[in-house]
DNA sequence: ACCCAGTACCTTGCACTACAAGGTACTATA
DNA sequence: TATAGTACCTTGTAGTGCAAGGTACTGGGT
């Protein structure tokens, strides 16, 4: 019998914004993984490493983003990242859809109400 | 080589937000699966019956909503869905995790400005 | 010289979700 | 008795995030 799991669809929800949130922290500048999990918690969005090495490793391959190795002197080199020109384009198409997604919501709780 | 696909990614970008729209949409009344997908497109809500069915399936095993037939003369009958009072419950927490995230974007947003 | 904590990178296997494609069955109309 | 329209449902696949684990560099303590 399975059993209505609240944790589990909220972050469902999370899922796909994530992506977007990434392009959003990363076109402020150029950073490097941890960097971008320590911004994202503060704007309390809950990510792990699991998550985001794959996912910067994809939109690497996909062209979106790029990066240099840079040294650290508190531990092993990092990798920078910052956006491409292609992926300054997918962030403003990933904006439009998010607006467009926030007015659906807004919509559908309107007649709700 | 994989290729950045922008439809996808807003595609994902509507995972899991989904399940909070469908009780959005039943809270307003019984209303049947058919009706539910003419509503969601009405908003922009881009779901298909393979979609709607299973999930709809899931939340009544989960005992977030419940229905009853009905006849109908105009082809086969119908499943006229409603919320149980856990389906409220969980609507208004859904509701809670969509604003929070929702300021979390916006949150994330403006400093990108 | 050695170990340990902290940092930073990455991979593997699993669970979950949406979708495409297909199927069943009822009603009304020609 | 076909056909179109409605409404339900299932199966297989692709894509995503996460938990858990692994590698490797630095600096401080003993």
């Amino acid at each position: 019998m399975t059993k209505f799991n609240l944790e589990n669809a909220e972050a469902q929800m999370r899922k796909g914004i994530l992506e977007y949130c990434i392009l959003l922290t990363i076109s402020r500048g150029e950073i490097y993984a941890s960097d971008i999990l320590k911004e994202l918690k503060e704007d309390n969005l809950i990510v792990v490493e699991g998550t985001i090495y794959p996912l910067l490793s994809r939109l690497k391959t996909d062209g979106l983003l790029e990066y240099r190795w840079q040294e650290s002197t508190e531990g092993p080199p990092r990798k920078y990242y910052k956006l491409t020109e292609e992926g300054k384009n997918s962030l403003n198409h990933l904006k439009k859809a998010w607006e467009s997604l926030d007015k659906s919501i807004k919509s559908l709780t309107k007649k709700t109400s």
